[in-house]
DNA sequence: GACCCATTTGTTAACCGTCGGCAATACTCC
DNA sequence: GGAGTATTGCCGACGGTTAACAAATGGGTC
């Protein structure tokens, strides 16, 4: 057995279900933070840090010399000041690299970024709908990860982990597929099979946390504590995090956002229900507004769905007014949905991700906007943002490499002893 | 100004918004935790308190000695074991008493519990339509607090604090009653008037999070890290809790789950929206479904929705067909927005409180549960207990004075200089 | 240009608080 | 009295902060 292994494969045996917070789990939580002031505001001096985090600068000074010692910091320069110059602190470029790995239902997408999480390179493999064995998936995703890597150059750079999403219920912890849906998957332990091919500790998560916690580090959820994350493509979901924090539910399960009822006993949903969310605004679901208002569109490419949804947003441009009708209709669904949000989690901001959103783009976002304010009450509608994502790329695949980069700094030893 | 005020006037003027994780936190959650097992266990030796919390015996000891210091704990006995006999620890029962207010649209209910939360006394004063100016209300709070601490008898007891509960928007640190729609408060500074005119430390919330907070420490929450608390009444709303802790939202109004959609375009809503559930599933959304079933129902009586719920509850037990019908119907909605919850949140325990639960009971629940069966996706539903609350009494006041000793709990001084 | 001082930054040590482990002590039973 | 268990006190590890100190620079003075 490998000691690449990020789970330990015997845990959570506790007796007790109450998460005992340690004071280690401080110190944890401060280089998250000091990590993503440095990563924004790069270069940046200890004293800024400081007043960013509300630390004080002693204790400033002891994380941000942690993190040079593991090689994720550097001092690149200094600051005039009135006395003394301040140095500046920036992100090793150097110091190692993070994979992202996004296994969706018809690709593997891996990506390579370095440890400030800046996108370095990315390779795509199609995955055909026979391809659903976890060794298959899993060949895709060794390959894809030697392409990254060995287009990286020599000397091969030194990988700080791995992050991987796959749909469905995961049990991060232990690395396991509980259940993906669309594969049939029950309950692989595909983190281990990865570890024992890759030789890197490899963190596997579901795809809207990743997303949320790109969020959270890179976007929208910089600064804030509550948080929801709109998943908009084939299907739809939404992450969560609440107080500063990805919130994942007792079974690994939240954020099925897609599959709640907006309409009872609405259109079916592939989920079995009828009426779901999903139904209505995801791809699918806006192809068939589309398909209701004109059968013969010539919007419509039968199909694929991509292409149908580009033509739409071609369309918006052009001023088509079926298009703008198509919008306009799976606003009122989404912007209804997403008020539901609002009223019941009272979050600082609500982000459209992913391809439909960045398609459909401010059009949509602009009616979504006008919908929610009917729908939502007042006062924790003044009180969220509704944005569209300002994350380049692929958000989870950067997502996943940020979980990957939390594992790793969850496990610097403290150094007190010097030498 | 009184040093009695629970929530210092100027604060939360912090530059940043992240909340700084601090030792002293874990302290006070331990002690939560303590005194939550001391009170379910009572009498309770340490040892068993360290075995149920997780904490190392001698950590055990000095909370334990902390809080028998603070007044709140005693040593009442011993049991016996191999060797040295174990202490046996419970509530001081005259350590103090705790103050639950509930304010209502028609009521005000205060009553009086021990340090262990077993109630010892209440009253109930009506709240005439006409009497809805704050001071007002504060002048029945008070009369009925005097009411009950008179009662308890001489000397009066230590009153560790009172917790109140105002409909609305609360801002719980500040002690203001942010908006209250029924009475159109706005900005009223609640609990300044409160302390001043008490002299006893307040604390203001919302009856939502009173309900959670009680279910968290007395009800289906024990143990538990995600739980929501439905309050099915006039109005509906869902107390939220995530990982163990109460979940306030950005601006202390999370939890209107009466007010989202469940049926776009449907029955119009109080609120101004259409299809809510409270349309629904609220007491007067009940009577409707029995009034649209059969309008000459001798079940209906006109302007007492109390008693129409109640004939219900009766029609039920008898077997009355139509009454059935009306518990279907009613279950067809909640069901399905119960199980709009399981998806995105993925909770361990959902609890229905509040009258409407009470009197439909376990006709209601039993149907229920079969719609969210249908409506929830598969997994995260069999990981969610779907139950009735058991907490006897008002579970708002109940709730109310919890706050309150959590607030006690908080304050607590550390002593380590002992003599 | 040499020197000194003010000023600010960065580091170190001391302090307090938390938890866990271990040994000494307390207590009861046999 | 000895065995066995409970409780307590003490110590170490770790966290953060405060305060003192060392380091680095600019500016003024001779």
């Amino acid at each position: 057995m490998m000691d690449s292994l990020a789970w330990p494969a015997t845990e959570g045996a506790r007796g007790h279900s109450i998460a005992k917070g340690t004071s280690r789990d401080i110190r944890v939580a401060n280089r998250f933070e000091i990590m993503r002031v440095v990563i924004a505001r790069s270069p940046v001096s200890r004293q800024r840090i400081a007043a960013e985090t509300g630390l004080s600068i002693a204790t400033v000074a002891t994380v941000v010399g942690e993190l040079i010692a593991a090689g994720l910091l550097l001092e690149v320069g200094f600051e005039d000041s009135a006395g003394r110059p301040r140095a500046l602190m920036a992100v090793d470029h150097a110091g190692g690299v993070l994979l992202g790995v996004d296994v969706a239902e018809t690709y593997v997408r891996v990506d390579l970024f370095d440890a400030a999480l800046a996108f370095l390179d990315g390779v795509e493999e199609a995955l055909s709908p026979e391809e659903n064995r976890p060794d298959q998936v899993v060949g895709h995703i060794v390959s894809g990860v030697r392409t990254v890597l060995g287009r990286a150059g020599t000397p091969a750079p030194r990988v700080l982990g791995a992050g991987i999403t796959v749909p469905g219920q995961v049990d991060h912890r232990g690395g396991v597929s509980v259940f993906a849906p669309n594969w049939d998957w029950h309950d692989i332990a595909f983190g281990e099979l990865l570890s024992a091919r890759l030789g890197i500790p490899a963190h596997l998560d579901n795809p809207l946390r990743a997303a949320i916690v790109a969020e959270l580090w890179f976007g929208a959820g910089r600064r804030r504590e509550d948080v929801v994350v709109l998943n908009l493509g084939t299907g739809v979901g939404a992450g969560l995090a609440f107080r500063g924090t990805l919130y994942r539910g007792a079974t690994n399960s939240a954020g099925e956002w897609g599959h709640t009822t907006l309409v009872l006993d609405g259109r079916p949903c592939h989920c079995g229900g009828c009426g779901c969310v999903e139904a209505y605004v995801g791809a699918p679901g806006i192809v068939q507004h589309l398909r209701e208002l004109d059968p013969d569109s010539p919007m419509l490419h039968a199909n694929d769905q991509t292409a149908t949804i580009d033509a739409l947003a071609r369309g918006i441009d052009a001023g088509d007014p079926i298009a703008q009708k198509v919008v306009a209709e799976t606003a009122r669904y989404l912007g209804a949905a997403v008020a539901n949000l609002i009223n019941l989690l009272n979050p600082e901001a609500i982000v459209l991700s992913s391809w439909v959103a960045t398609r459909l783009g401010e059009p949509l976002l602009a009616e979504v906007r006008a919908v929610v304010a009917r729908h939502a009450l007042g006062r924790p509608f003044v009180a969220t943002e509704i944005a569209r994502s300002t994350l380049p790329g692929d958000s989870v695949s950067l997502g996943a490499a940020t979980l990957a980069l939390e594992g790793f700094l969850s496990e610097i030893a403290t150094n007190r002893a010097k030498g």
